[in-house]
RNA sequence: GGCUUCUUAGCUCAGUUGGUUAGAGCAUUCGGCUUACAUCCGAAAGGUCGUGGGUUCGAGUCCCUCAGAAGCCACCA
């Protein structure tokens, strides 16, 4: 496409896929410092992120491209500061939720179970599965302009990764943090599986307290109880009072019998008990309540299962076995009603336990289970943030973390599924345990080579907590490894902080004695346009595709980045990544106004010119303030912010001002050349500050403008361009230089003059096609002014050759609107269109201001402002004081 | 119960070493197809920065109180 042929509107449909493409044909996304070729140099220093991997079987959603935008931006602007840059990418096996899939995928299409499939057979199948969708996120995470190394891809269950998995699990054994034994777990009766206690959801939800009699045995007294769950009294071992419950103290020592089943059981004393809640007697159910499972072993208690593992009642329930626990619970409700055991029952509020895959009711029950014991690697993992090890972004989740990691339980680290790493235990005939890093042939303590491995799995967890190494060849000390090991910056959503991160920190330090990574960075959660969380059954889901389909990739990024804080949630919908589109399209334009500028260039003629017109000046001196803004805030992490900045920049500053002056100066013989040449760079100074926010636009136009220079006398401007933005410098911040400042105050002078003209036409109805007279007093900026005269003329509508400037004026126009702006008289003829009424009361209303505001620095000024206040501060106070002065004095004059 | 965040224009939000006239997008009103862009340009209107107090020469910004909203963690049957 030749450049004349630029179309008005971006394009992105066809620019995207065109370059990505040419960005990952080009190498671009593996690190230019490879460890594993002969030219590497190891003192070059490596950024490093893994990426928090998406199910391998999952579709975008809206979550993606907020962490894809920010970890991308953070790898290209380190790219393009010249580290070497590597971001791993891969996906997680996701053991529940690509089980449930395919389960639910063959009840459909094959009407059979895993059950009936067999194990073996169910795997196989998964692995097909897998297959055949794995790609389709990772594609989705391309057409988001993801610049990660695709030649590292991983996957959690990958032979490297799952032997890492394993070499972790035999350490952790070895070292004695690993056992297993029956406790009190969360089951998921739906899942048939063991959860840990950070995947169980608490909703607080309407329920009922059931208050029924305890009959003390062989005699007509009873005990009232209350409960939520009066299924569980089949499994009631004791009833516990408070010590120095004067009404129950009689009764401690002495026996209750169980409701319908007629079992003896103790009445027990207990300080956990509260007097004033409920009856001030509490029901202990060991086998299915974590606190009474906590009081049963303080008074030896049995702990009773009276559930199976699809939470029907067991042959501990007598006449309810087999019935589910929700109709066991009507039932036997019914039963004891019968037998007058019944008190009544009542609204409650309470808090029910689900699971976060299924939304069931989660039971807590007795179950033999993999744990690793936490307390040694939490210890060591809250070390590391204390030290500064670690940084955690934002600050204030360093206290969420603390928090959790103090207070933290064994990790129950089994799961029965059949998707996953299996747990590399081996039983013997004779019971003997053999854990192993290969399968073993024969037990390690009888010799039998009558092996069965572990059923159990292991959370997905624990495989994803060894990431940011195992991704790079842990536990062999591969050239990655040591060059890439530990990453750089972990990047994720703080709803995963516990799940991930904290895991990854305990797991990193217990296997390589090194933090894992050095910042963690976290984004907040996409929510819909009026701050609903999204769900799909509030029916908000946005689908980030049909976006990027409708405004294009580099919009949604953008989307995400701006308006959005670390750590804070943000708002997501079509109009502002609407918005956003203008603004790439808007760029797109500014690029093929400049690309022109270029092309009507001749090839010789141009010199480097020092004879910057203001507006050179200026738009040079503002860039140049953004550079150490953007740089500022990317070093906060303050990412939107910046991004905003660059936003106003290229659009107010560079294509409101600078590109309308830059179309008569590019008229101009005299200063054509160096209009172009300034056009051109800052443009590219632009694009590479915008290139992290929006590569693809960026990329694209910045080729343009390349190509376009190539056939000038500008040639010289790309001597040390590369060949794609992608891996061009980044604008390195200078050192203010004096003259900026004082081109900014003069440019800024011209600008509030021309605004007011502007607004003044604008009030008068003045058609903006009709070039109007002007008389100006330029006062101290005379030159100025006298020098811009065109300028203003131009930008403000004026005629210029009916535009006089003088120093000062003996006496007013007649007939003439008159403008202060400063210490800049402006009169403007405008006759028949002059109401001197009207004219009376907007001068009086400006000098009001005027005067307000001197009264206001008058104050301020006379106050200890002066005394404390820093100097410079100071006299910038009292020159606007003097400013307003000035105006007061013109507007008294012209009254 | 513990911890955290939020409350700024009609709507959605920025505003991070405290600096004195608080910004954007969208929506609204008025005027424009000005030769990069109508996915645009110019202009306007709109805010006691939740409440009350404190620190300070100076507070949207720091501290405390209260009110409202949200989230996380732990949970008395």
């Amino acid at each position: 496409m030749t450049r004349q042929e630029l179309p008005k509107a971006y394009d992105f449909k066809s620019t995207e896929p065109r370059i990505y493409e040419m960005w990952e044909t080009g190498g671009y996304f593996q690190p230019h410092n490879d460890p594993n070729k002969p030219d590497f140099d190891p003192n070059v220093e490596p950024f490093v992120i893994a990426i928090p991997p998406p199910n391998v079987t999952g579709e975008l959603h809206i979550g993606h491209p907020m962490f894809i935008s920010v970890e991308d931006l953070m790898i290209r602007y380190h790219r393009m500061k010249g580290y070497s840059t590597l971001w791993i990418p891969g996906t997680d096996h996701a053991g529940i939720a690509t089980q449930l899939m395919v389960e639910r995928d063959l009840l459909r299409n094959e009407e059979v179970t895993r059950e009936e499939l067999g194990r073996e057979e169910f795997v196989k199948r998964t692995w097909e599965w897998k297959v055949k969708y794995g790609g389709i996120i990772t594609n989705q995470i391309r057409r988001l302009g993801a610049s990660c190394d695709w030649s590292r891809e991983r996957f959690t269950l990958d032979p490297g990764l799952s032997r890492a998995v394993r070499e972790a699990f035999v350490r952790l054994y070895e070292k004695g943090l690993i056992y297993r034994g029956p406790r009190l777990i969360n089951w998921s009766p739906g899942l048939k599986t063991a959860v840990s206690d950070l995947e169980v959801e608490y909703s607080e939800e309407e329920a009922a307290l059931y208050y029924f009699k305890y009959k003390l045995k062989d005699s007509d007294e009873f005990i009232p109880v209350a409960t939520i769950r009066p299924e569980t009294i089949l499994g009631d071992t004791a009833v516990a009072v408070h010590p120095d419950d004067e009404r129950y103290r009689k009764y401690i020592g002495q026996k209750v019998i169980v409701p319908i089943l007629g079992r003896e059981i103790p009445v027990i004393a207990d300080d956990y008990v509260s007097m004033e809640f409920g009856t001030g007697a509490l029901k202990i159910t060991p086998g299915h309540d974590p606190n009474d499972y906590a009081i049963a072993q303080r008074h030896n208690l049995p702990i009773l299962s009276i559930l199976d593992t699809s939470a029907k009642i067991n042959e501990n329930g007598g006449p309810y076995m087999g019935q589910d626990r929700f109709d066991a619970r009507k039932n036997m409700w019914a039963d004891m009603k019968k037998a007058g055991l019944v008190i009544k029952t009542e609204p409650y509020r309470t808090t029910i336990p689900r699971s976060q895959r299924g939304g069931e009711i989660v039971e807590p029950m007795i179950s033999t289970q993999w744990f690793v014991t936490i307390e040694p690697l939490a210890k060591a993992a809250l070390e590391a943030v204390r030290d500064g090890r670690i940084r955690i972004v934002p600050e204030r989740f360093e206290k969420t973390y603390f928090n959790w990691l103090e207070n933290i339980k064994d990790w129950c680290i089994s799961r029965q599924l059949w998707w996953g790493h299996r747990i590399p235990v081996w039983y013997c005939p004779d019971g003997h345990m053999t854990v192993a890093r290969e399968d073993p042939t024969q037990c390690a303590t009888c010799g039998s080579t009558e092996l069965r491995q572990d059923e159990d799995v292991l959370d997905t967890w624990f495989s994803s907590g060894l990431w940011p190494f195992s991704t790079l060849g842990w536990p062999d000390e591969t050239p990655d490894y040591k060059y890439f090991y530990p990453t750089t910056y972990m990047e994720t959503g703080y709803d995963i902080l516990f799940f991930w991160v904290a895991r990854m920190i305990m797991m990193g330090l217990e296997f390589t004695g090194q933090v894992p990574f050095n910042t963690v960075y976290l984004h907040g959660l996409v929510r819909d346009e009026i701050g609903r969380k999204i769900s799909k059954t509030t029916g908000n889901v946005i689908d980030p595709l049909v976006l990027m389909d409708e405004f294009g990739t580099d919009a949604l990024r953008f989307t995400m980045l701006v308006g959005s804080t670390p750590g804070n949630d943000t708002n997501v919908g079509p109009k502002k990544v609407e918005a956003n589109r203008n603004f790439a399209n808007k760029l797109w334009n500014a690029g093929r106004f400049v690309i022109n500028a270029i092309d009507s260039l001749d090839t010789v003629n141009h010199q480097p010119s020092t004879d910057w017109t203001l507006a050179d000046s200026w738009i040079w001196a503002k860039l140049q303030q953004l550079i150490r803004d953007v740089e500022r805030l990317f070093e906060n992490f303050q990412y939107g912010e910046a991004g905003r900045q660059i936003y106003e920049f290229i659009w107010n500053d560079f294509a409101d001002w600078y590109v309308e002056i830059a179309k008569e100066q590019l008229k101009n013989e005299e200063t054509k050349a160096q209009t172009a040449e300034t056009l051109a760079r800052v443009l590219d100074t632009s694009l590479r500050l915008l290139h992290p926010f929006t590569p693809f636009v960026t990329e694209e136009i910045w080729g343009h403008l390349r190509d376009a220079l190539y056939n000038t006398s500008l040639k010289g401007i790309t001597e040390d361009w590369p060949e794609a933005l992608i891996i061009a410098k980044w604008p390195e911040p200078r050192e203010p230089e004096g003259w900026e400042q004082a081109k900014i105050e003069d440019f800024t002078l011209l600008q509030d003059i021309v605004r007011s003209i502007r607004n003044l036409r604008a009030e008068k109805n003045v058609a903006p096609s009709r070039r109007i007279a002007a008389t100006i007093a330029g006062g101290p900026s005379l030159d100025l002014l006298r020098e811009q005269s065109r300028t203003m003329a131009l930008l403000a509508g004026l005629n210029e050759a009916e535009t006089s400037i003088t120093e000062s004026l003996n006496e007013k126009p007649k007939e003439a609107a008159a403008l202060v702006v400063g210490a800049v008289e402006i009169y403007l003829p405008l006759s028949g269109m002059i109401d001197l009424a009207e004219e009376r009361t907007r001068l009086e209303k400006d000098l009001r201001d005027a005067h307000s505001q001197i009264e206001r620095l008058e104050k301020l000024l006379s106050g200890d402002f002066a005394n404390k206040a820093p100097a410079a501060l100071v006299q910038k106070e009292k020159d606007k004081l003097e400013g307003y002065r000035k105006t007061a004095e013109k507007i008294e004059a012209q009254l």
